[in-house]
DNA sequence: ACCAGCGGGACACCCCGTTATT
DNA sequence: AATAACGGGGTGTCCCGCTGGT
């Protein structure tokens, strides 16, 4: 019975750990269904017994990422924050420039995905993805208010936005200006979001 | 002889005209060779004549509009600037929100790109636009300071990389959350750009 | 027992008649097995349950199809006939040429089928139905000869299948050169049937 | 210059003829294009490269078999006709009820083309191909009014149409009830020939 | 410099039928 | 009776390189 329930979601577990393995070797775009195919074991019908395409695929990668990410940035907050910002401050900042495998792997897809906005599926699943960030971020935002440590006459929202427009500006600089001599610095980063909550 | 020259030329500006347009109707995926091809008149090997492949050629279409904006915003600056320092950041404002033709276009091609980016000639080309683009900022804002409009102490190369990346953060804003009631407007982002420059 | 026969058949019927909706609105090669799934709302298992394959479905439908025709058919001809051939002759025309949904379909079915007769049970199915059109016509010219409306000295069996032969050509003209100048017209179609029978 | 003129034509006819055999072999619906890749040796590039699909690749082949019974069957009636109807008609009979390889196979692809008249590209095709077996057939009948074979009071396109249609019925036969006890014999359908044509 | 056609290989989507399970 | 998981194959289409001509 469990065996059961175990195997239908270790066969699609399967597909999405095997894929996200591929990207981080060969990148979105040189990792065909082939490839998933002979890593996984499973035949192309198999495959497409999950997923409407590469792209549901890769879509639904990116989401259980972020969310993983959101769930621990979740722990984070929920913990009781001292009386100066500067401590959860430095956090986000390090989280914004985090040069580790989920950080690239989450971008490999975005970008992927960006290119495929044309498709309808693609670009809610996108949207969906930059609310997302913006809420979680204002909810980070509010809980420093209700702390004490963020003024409260700033309009969460817009900071949040702010915020989470200077990320994806990050995650780009990341992808295409990773060895630039103008990418930004852990202080620069600090520094902006320090200046955004006075 | 010139002749000659010339009829290269315009077959070269032919080929990057068309291409452009395609992608204004089609996006840069759909647009094919086949697509280029049929529209131009011309043959696959007097494509493959002037650039080694897609990729180039979006390439050089993308860098000849970001030359193109970056002339017209050159003359700008070039131009006196009073004592405030609003009139020019509201410009730059509404540059970096526009929605125009030339802003959409070099969208849909950056984005493109960036997919690519795995392709280390595409990465290159995407690198050097973003020094180019920061380099330019930075022309901007020595110009404010020597003009005293903005303050000496400021670090204009550090400023000018915060202004890209946020730039960058608008385009993939403009790309996937185009209606999102979480997007920047017009005084989220000049705020922002005001008290980066205090 | 019975109630859970009803419920077998009540889904075989739904299956039918969801395929043949289908047909009529996609073509029988657009029609597809997930097309048939999503509209009953049952499970590719349960189709496969109750037929063993698309070809199999087709060939059922075409059967029901043909068979209710001749019921009609039966019905007319056990009424008494007049003295001359020339009412059911005429009926008999407009059935041969008639553009209905019934035909329409039947047809649709048909020419599907055909392109399958490689397969040994569609071509069983399909020869089937030819001869028991053969029959069915037979039928009916006996009785227009028992009734002394048609020669007796005409061989029923040859005429049966001259019929028949004929009747397919329609279909097939109907299907491939429905709007073409040299399409069979009423007149023409009766002038045929009624100088078989002299 | 010759030469590569020839290798185009040869690599072009080396498809047609191959897949031809196929057809022979497998049948329609089993002919994949890697069986055409296969045996040809080419690539899908570049069969692709001539033909835009199966369809039309199957039109082609029926289009030239059907033109080359037509030149066959043009000279034959450019020689002098005799008096009586009576051998060009059996020869018309012996052609409609031929079982050689020319026929079965342009019934096999016929069948084939008909179950995908939906797609308008083969509609047409198909309907070309009805227009011109009643053109022609037409043109058969008008020498027999010019020779006196034939009564001149007869509407020579309507009797063609006939003709044509009872011949489509006859390939229909051919295909699904080749082996029936009602199928017609070389007597019926001369008769039926023989009676139109007083 | 430019054209023309040929050819190769890869890939995504989709579909049908079977099997294991309940 | 019905479901879900799965296997495997087919088609259309694309990008790109090659060769020979002009």
């Amino acid at each position: 019975m469990t065996g059961d329930s175990n195997q239908r979601n270790s066969s699609f577990q399967l597909i999405l750990d095997t894929t996200e393995q591929l990207i981080k070797e060969k990148g979105c775009r040189q990792t065909t269904l082939q490839d998933i195919i002979d890593r996984t074991g499973l035949s192309k019908g198999a495959i497409y017994h999950y997923v409407s395409g590469k792209d549901e695929l890769y879509g639904l990668i990116l989401k259980s990422k972020i969310e993983l990410v959101n769930d621990r940035f979740q722990e984070t907050i929920s913990k009781p924050i001292g009386k100066t910002t500067t401590p959860p401050l430095q956090m986000l900042t390090k989280n914004m420039l985090a040069q580790d495998e989920q950080r690239e792997i989450t971008n490999k897809i975005f970008t992927y995905l960006m290119s495929q906005s044309d498709n309808p599926k693609v670009s809610e699943v996108l949207t969906e993805l930059f609310n997302y960030s913006v809420m979680m971020s204002r909810n980070w935002i509010q809980a420093g208010q209700e702390a004490g440590a963020i003024p409260q006459e700033l309009d969460a929202t817009r900071i949040a936005s702010i915020f989470t427009t200077f990320n994806y500006g990050l995650r780009v600089q990341s992808v295409i200006a990773k060895d630039s001599e103008f990418a930004l610095q852990e202080e620069d980063v600090f520094g902006f979001l320090f200046r955004s909550l006075r």
